[in-house]
DNA sequence: GCCTTTTTTTAGTCATGGCTAAAAATTTTA
DNA sequence: TAAAATTTTTAGCCATGACTAAAAAAAGGC
């Protein structure tokens, strides 16, 4: 009875699972492996806990684990992954575009929607949403078949040169933090600068807006905005 | 430690105690206290898992309840029980209105969403909706207050007589398998009708549409289906 | 008013997903 | 390369919210 149920259900996987394997693709992403601490602090457990989880993904085929080596997921596991992400994005379109909140208040709302209803209601919300290519952090929107659509040319602020013009596409950090630090900088993404000047000083940066607005950046600041260059 | 965290949070609920005080509530509207049993059968569950559940929500002050005899809400559990039916119910006008789900088919992912999120996104959900007074069954949305506008005049459609003329305006059964009934007889919330005549045999009805078109309703449909009476 | 049936509670168990503290493995440093 | 530091695993514990089976209480029938 108990397969049975398994059998029927595709193997359901709980929000908590559902969180670890997240964590586990953008770590892959980011470092080629997930290592158990880095695990840990993403999904915000400690290290006994992550072991514990990684185990029974891997038994349950999602990811693969070799004891003090870290973990990658499958196939299977990486579908799953990616579906998340997609359903966090975009209900952090939803809650930004059509709830009108800011867009650093909908991380923590998304991380509990994402686990909500099947293939179903998340592309319907893709359909109602007239399928956004990126969340309000500049962030690509896996579509249906879970394709990741990358973001072109998209380097750092900080390595633009004197002259560049660009446009803002995302942010490498989305703490609320941060992004209400732009928003104090008035930086929102799809707006256009000029870098006016590098000050070797503090590697701060002075960018002008078209309109003639100037901006000072810190190079902390610059690290984790995303941009794209732009022709001219 | 964890009394500060408690303190803190204001007390937050379980999924599954929000369930069951919301169980609790309908019972108690339709009954005046929740049997055990009836509640049981509400949450899925048995008898021996609810009794364990009252206990705690009797020590955390939502509930009252006398061992044998069944429970009743305190204010504060009344107040997130009304919560929670507002927050169910703005959820299916969502999934209804703007992701154009069928009104049989929005049922199990509004008992997820209900438990998501606090009164900042309801309220904001619910001015997105501009603020609807009925779920997509005819049942009231209550306001942010937790005030429930009662519905003014529904009566079963069973205790209509002949010639009178009426609106459906909501369902006694919102299961899917009534809810697809009606779509196949065509009778939708909204529609107005004149009952033609009541057939001894077996109580069943028949209806005729303002146009025209004549429905023919058993007297265990009737009895499932809200009206309110027209003037005229 | 007792006896049977139904309802509820108790007792004991289990799975999940956390935790801490200690042991073991790995990596870094000297 | 041996000692120190770090990382990971193990072992044991806990809370939550389920379950079953048995005992106890309440309700009905005659
Ligand atoms: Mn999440
Ligand atoms: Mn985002
Ligand atoms: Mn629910
Ligand atoms: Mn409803």
């Amino acid at each position: 009875m108990a397969k049975n149920f398994i059998y029927l259900c595709e193997m359901l996987l709980s929000p908590s699972q559902e969180n670890y394997l997240k964590a586990i693709y953008k770590l892959e992403a980011r470092e080629g492996i997930a290592t158990n601490q880095a695990l840990a602090a993403l999904v915000e457990a400690t290290p006994a806990s992550v072991t514990n989880m990684l185990r029974k993904l891997t038994d349950a085929g999602f990811a693969e684990y070799e004891a003090y080596q870290g973990a990658t997921l499958t196939a299977a596991g990486r579908n799953e992954a990616v579906t998340l992400v997609r359903k966090h994005r975009l209900w952090e379109v939803f809650l930004v575009e059509k709830l009108q909140y800011d867009w650093d208040a909908v991380h923590a709302l998304a991380e509990e929607l994402e686990h909500i209803g099947g293939d179903e209601l998340i592309n319907r919300l893709d359909a109602f949403l007239d399928h956004p290519a990126y969340d309000p952090h500049g962030d690509p929107i896996p579509n249906a078949k879970g394709v990741v659509r990358t973001r072109q040319h998209a380097i750092a602020a900080s390595d633009a040169k004197e002259g560049d013009v660009f446009v803002v596409c995302g942010v490498r950090d989305s703490s609320s933090l941060f992004l209400q630090h732009l928003d104090k900088l008035n930086i929102a993404l799809g707006k256009a600068y000029t870098l006016k000047e590098c000050l070797e000083f503090d590697r701060s940066a002075v960018w002008v807006e078209q309109e003639g607005a100037l901006t000072n950046v810190s190079n902390e600041v610059a690290k984790n905005v995303l941009i794209q260059l732009t022709d001219e």
